[in-house]
DNA sequence: GATTTTTTCAAGCAAGTGCTTTAATCATGT
DNA sequence: ACATGATTAAAGCACTTGCTTGAAAAAATC
């Protein structure tokens, strides 16, 4: 007993860590068995390649938070209940929260990952999450298409893209602002950027076209 | 005469088109020279190092879009007159538009260049531009400040955060919302674009703390 | 036309890349 | 205690990385 945590989990803390802090791209198998304090052949023998590797990093927790996206989206249309564009929004950020509270990763660490993953995917989404990804794109679309419907599908679906841009942003930049302003944007806690972003994403989507308030 | 571009020139193409495409982290000198045809040492005898080379791709199009943005500004708030959220977005936007214009390089290798170097900057923006982007982020923040003298300053300058995430997205993935979508999302063009996100970002930005329509 | 000065070229260097190999070590069940 | 399979370790392979060298070619200057 006592014993140190296996060869793989070490893996795959150290790889989350260091792509988080410098991107995908420039994450090589040495700084990684580096830092884990690993032989360099244990990441072959664990996970067959550096690029099967990376794939494990982004599914691991990408694909329990858009399995929760489309829970939590359920719970809210079931019975043939419209949902607002509010509701739906929060369904589609906070299971990042939640997914993140049931790691043992920090916060900030967990949305820079996420970040990348979505910025940065080394050579596109690893080809098994792509349909995992689609379908989650269309049943919010559809959701969203039902909650405001003087908008087109074109129009909804350029909107999700923005949402997208507001997150990705967020979840990877959230400590440029910071340091750019000089600490004047406050420290807000995750909860609170996330209410920011719901915001401004629902305001967003709610507009009308050539709107001047 | 009929003589062919400099070595300079072909180089900074080449690297402009590979780096839009595929990221600085994943360009190499190699990569640039065999695209550009001409000898590898050209880089390090023209630019000095790959670093430089990258440094000059960046300034060669953000520093004039940057001021331009400060032109418009400067436009829209002179003689004490107070401009309009969507005015001052625009004079944020725009000058995306005209640079690219006044340029030699396609709407689309452009904005995914720009994307780049907002979401990938190797190393961080380099060190003589931050003085630049500082004046920006000031000068926007203020005016907003008093086109929406209900928001906090911080509000504002996380609203300014998720608007580059909305143009940072749109420029770098514009083509990946086609394919996601089997083009359902049309194929409008780059003014098109702007419109678009304007207002979603007019309307995010004057969203009401914990609105719901 | 001769002489600098600038620019291009092929070759190569040390260091780093992903990955493999072969042997040693560990844990496990009999 | 022994044998078996899973894991780790050290060394090295072929290849790519950014960059430099020294000489040839082109351009510019006189």
């Amino acid at each position: 007993m006592m014993e140190r945590k296996t060869t793989k989990a070490l893996i795959l803390e150290a790889t989350e860590r260091l792509v988080a802090e410098h991107g995908f791209e420039s994450v090589s198998l040495r700084d990684i068995t580096n830092d884990a304090k690993v032989n360099v052949a244990a990441v072959n023998y664990h996970f067959g390649s550096k690029e099967k590797l990376f794939e494990a990093i982004q599914c691991r927790y990408i694909d329990p938070v858009n399995e929760e996206r489309l829970r939590m989206l359920e719970v809210l249309t079931e019975e043939g209940r419209v949902a607002t564009v509010r509701e739906i929004l929060e369904a589609f950020m906070r299971p990042l929260l939640t997914v993140v509270k049931g790691s043992e990763m920090s916060e900030k660490l967990f949305f820079k990952l996420m970040g990348r993953c979505v910025m940065d995917p080394q050579g596109g989404l690893p080809e098994d999450m792509v349909p995992g990804m689609k379908r989650v794109a269309e049943s919010f679309t559809e959701a969203l298409l039902a909650a405001a419907p003087s908008l087109t599908t074109e129009l909804v679906l350029w909107r999700l893209h923005f949402t997208f841009g507001v997150m990705a942003q967020t979840l990877l930049h959230g400590e440029l602002l910071y340091s750019l302003t000089d600490g004047a944007c406050g420290d807000p806690d995750a909860e609170d950027q996330f209410q920011e972003m719901i915001d401004f994403s629902e305001a967003g989507f709610l507009a009308e076209k050539g709107a001047q308030k």
